[in-house]
DNA sequence: GCCGTTTTCGGCCCGACTGTTTTCAGTCG
């Protein structure tokens, strides 16, 4: 997998730099569009290439000839030519300013051309002593607007994790659906398809009397700074940290803009461009043939003219939806009303704060069929990990509360450890005992690769779920060296279910993994890895997971009823 | 640089906004 990000990483810096110097810029896009197809390619390149040559990179989509050969002479030497040609013509530390709002090619262009400018600092220099604005085209308000970007940028350069967007979005929603003049409302974006993390905030609403509600949304408690509020749009910081953006859009075009502000970008690029071939125009304000309309009010009309299936937000990424939704093959998603259960949580019997008592009343609350306690093994110290005696103590007391219980069920479970040389913290006596066990490795050597630990667990036929795959905290952490390939092969062929677990700086496994482990056939289980009451929300974030990655109701242990889990876990005992 | 039941050459998504201009370039989403 590493290859494909380096790839990603180097095509992209190509583009930039070509971008930087001026070039053609349809071929400034197919690098781009490149690095964007490697970044989410579920195929090593370099088993590709292995295995079919040159021919074999071609059949990628946006990989041709050219970019092949370039993929091809990385991976052979380690270089790449033309990457190394062009970044010496663009000074990289200058490039990172791209990302910033106000800032493009064409500026920093200007400023290296005409001022000498080769750096971040060099650029600030020019902001500040006014010689930027006297270069021709710009300007101060130009300029001004250039620091703000960059105030801007240095605060926010982080993007946000979804679970930390998700109740400020809900909130708001819940704020601006009440006024009288809203007739509708939602969040789009990257929200919308419930990317891991968004960059900012957008909502849609239709309505009456826009400047209004522009106003009461700018205006509602935690906005810390207001960016603009005029008729159609309003935007705002919240809690010095999140962009949020409202926009009031007639009521006959707000499935059009729904759809356009959903995006992702290059899934509308390709809706544009299916639309072009049949002669129509699709935009933010509708559907058209030449000038007359022929759809917007409704997000479905956006499909339905091109004879599409309507394809959901968590799909639209450009990576197969389209076609799917063509040939009416797109999935069946799993939906939030699909979870019986959430399969990792833990009690106060470990880190947790709950009692056994507390989780079976919020099983009930939830409308669940089970939740499966799955607290920390005896090595795990630092997280009060349980000593056998009291794991079985907790075994008793959850088959006592079970058999007074009406409908809801505890699983009996423990995250057990992996231990270093790959054998688990609990002897097979002990684990046998317990109804759902999900092992997950919680401690490591730095550079350590943690592949042969994880598939000798998945060996273990007491073992039903890997949890947290990855290792990676969305927000600090890299994940541990591991060969998700081999992981997800293993899991398909021992019939171990990988964990997607939904706490949100966790995420583990991502979209991209999800999906290839459903088409092996690997089983998914959600778990909010929950330690109070307060956490076990996080499922949506799963589901959300689970969506982005294709999944149907039969790959995800969370639709099966309390007795096919049961059924399942034993099966899997009794290989 | 990519791509093809309209094309192997000539296209490549589209519109708005802003600021600088006097008809348009740059940036954004």
């Amino acid at each position: 997998m590493g290859k494909n990000k380096i790839l990603c990483e180097i095509f992209s810096q190509i583009a930039d730099a070509l971008d930087f110097l001026g070039e053609n810029p349809f071929k400034i896009s197919a690098y781009r569009k490149a690095s964007r197809v490697l970044e989410d390619y579920p195929t090593d390149v370099e088993e590709v290439y292995r295995g079919g040559g040159i021919t074999a990179l071609t059949s990628i989509p946006g990989i041709g000839a050219a970019m092949s050969k370039k993929i091809a002479e990385f991976l052979e030497t380690g270089r790449m030519r033309k990457y190394e040609e062009v970044i010496s013509q663009a000074p990289q530390d200058l490039l990172k300013l791209m990302d910033v709002q106000s800032i493009g090619p064409k500026t920093l262009k200007l400023a290296y051309d005409r001022l000498s400018v080769r750096s971040v600092q060099d650029f600030k220099r020019v902001l500040a002593d006014g010689s930027l604005a006297d270069l021709p085209g710009m300007g101060h308000k130009k300029v001004e607007n250039i620091k703000d970007g960059l105030e801007l940028y240095e605060r926010m350069s982080e993007r946000i994790p979804l679970g930390l967007a998700f109740p400020i979005v809900q909130e708001t929603v819940r704020e601006i659906e009440q006024l009288p003049q809203v007739k509708s409302i939602s969040a789009c974006g990257s929200f919308r398809r419930m990317k891991e993390t968004v960059g900012d905030i957008d909502i849609l609403c239709t309505g009456d009397g826009g400047d209004k509600i522009i106003d009461h949304f700018v205006h509602l408690p935690g906005i810390t700074r207001i960016l603009g509020a005029g008729e159609t749009k309003g935007s705002v910081i919240f809690s010095d940290r999140y962009q949020m953006d409202l926009r009031v859009v007639p009521t006959g075009s707000y499935g059009a803009a729904l759809q356009y502000f959903t995006g992702s970008k290059q899934h509308n690029i390709h809706l544009r461009t299916i639309a072009k071939g049949r002669g129509l125009k699709i935009s933010e304000y509708g559907v058209f043939r030449e000038e007359e309309s022929v759809g917007g009010r409704e997000e479905q009309d956006v499909y339905r003219v091109l004879g599409l299936r309507w394809i959901p937000p968590e799909l639209r990424e450009d990576l197969g939806e389209v076609e799917a939704a063509a040939a009416d093959s797109l999935p069946q998603l799993i939906q939030s009303d699909d979870m019986k259960g959430d399969l990792h949580v833990h009690s106060r019997y470990s880190d947790g704060t709950v009692t056994l008592e507390e989780l079976l009343d919020e099983t009930r609350r939830r409308r669940y069929q089970y939740i499966a306690v799955c607290d920390h093994s005896r090595s795990a110290k630092y997280a009060r990990g349980l000593e056998v005696e009291t794991l079985m103590e907790k075994v008793e007391n959850i088959r006592k509360l079970n058999e007074e219980s009406k409908g809801a069920k505890l699983l009996a479970g423990t995250e057990v450890d992996i231990l270093p040389n790959g054998s688990l913290d609990y002897p097979d006596e002990v684990l046998k005992e317990l109804v759902f066990v999900i092992a997950a490795i919680h401690s490591w050597r730095k550079e350590e690769d943690v592949t042969h630990r994880i598939l000798t667990a998945m060996e273990s036929p007491l073992v039903h779920v890997i949890a947290h795959p990855t290792g990676r905290l969305i927000s600090t952490r890299q994940a541990y060296q591991v060969d998700m390939d081999r992981v997800i092969e293993k899991a398909a062929q021992t019939e171990t279910a990988l964990e997607i677990n939904a706490y949100y700086d966790r995420l583990d496994l991502s979209d991209t993994y999800v999906r290839r482990a459903k088409e092996l056939g690997v089983k998914l289980a959600i778990g909010t890895d929950a330690h109070n009451i307060g956490q076990l929300w996080m499922i949506a974030l799963g589901v959300g997971v689970a969506r982005r990655g294709w999944c149907e109701r039969p790959d995800v242990l969370n639709s099966w009823d309390y007795e096919q889990i049961i059924q399942w876990t034993r099966q899997k005992g009794q290989r």
